[in-house]
DNA sequence: CCGGGAGGAGAGGTCC
DNA sequence: GGACCTCTCCTCCCGG
């Protein structure tokens, strides 16, 4: 096992320390991650409020976020193709 | 069916635009949740690059927000018992 | 708890075959499935013995999937719409 | 490149429906593998309505899943060690 | 209380 | 052959 590796035993406040760190930033950004998630449902909250179907737009969203999805793919696709054909990208 | 229910058919291009805001404001807010959720895939692979068990790390996140989780329901637990004693919170 | 609850305590040897069919069951099934995953992986195997690219051939398998998905949800939230409208399906 | 291979450019129809066989191959399987899911899911349902922790028998299933692997792997081991002998299988 | 959707863990495939 | 990475499956949580 490497000297250096952070999960070995033996002088290894500093690599305490960098986990330390690490969860803190992971968690921090799973906060800012879940007030996102919040914010999103307040939305659909107010859309309610105002008479939308709250169903019927997650489905819409759902389908905009697969149309942008198969957009990515048919373009990784072509690209691969390129590839094989060795032409230049 | 209420007449002025964003639903409603007939003069609902008001609707229409209300709903497209709404559907624009979820997609921005997602956009941003899911670049998060990218941010935190490279801390990820930034601890896992010095070494770290990402699988363990991800077990102490959990286990930490379940500790917070446990905090919460003890200080609802404590405002529940002030508010019954009539005690200002 | 319900006297006819399978999971009940006492005189559950009826309940146990039950579970003991259902379980055979699924494990039949997961075999079948198993089988289907190894004929596939065959497929390509002979795919790629004649010369084609696996990973482009899963990619447009993949591709076709989203198609397929798509469709089913536009169809889906058509159907959402003319319920909404009152409309008979 | 080979002048056979279905890849090459040119005079590649043959490739084309081949291609097109063997990507409808790949179609068939996974549906009837996507059914088979389907109908393992219809099971659980099944133990459910009757009473059953359907948590609690996909460990079950996943357990004896496990011990078949062990067991098969005990088998590979005492195959090898004959051979070793010289044995008969 | 139940079903569907979101997120995470584990498995298989691919690339180096 | 080993590591990464995508995909599938499972679990959990929110909404109905």
């Amino acid at each position: 096992m490497s000297n250096e590796a952070p999960a070995s035993v033996g002088h290894n406040s500093f690599a305490a320390s960098e986990l330390k760190t690490l969860i803190e930033r992971v968690e921090r950004l799973e906060e800012e991650k879940a007030a996102l998630a919040e914010d999103i449902t307040e939305v659909y909250g107010e859309a309610k409020s105002q008479g939308f179907d709250t169903k019927l737009m997650r489905q819409v969203v759902r389908l905009r976020k697969m149309d942008e999805a198969e957009r990515r793919e048919a373009a990784a696709i072509l690209e691969l193709y390129m590839s094989a054909l060795g032409m230049r990208l």
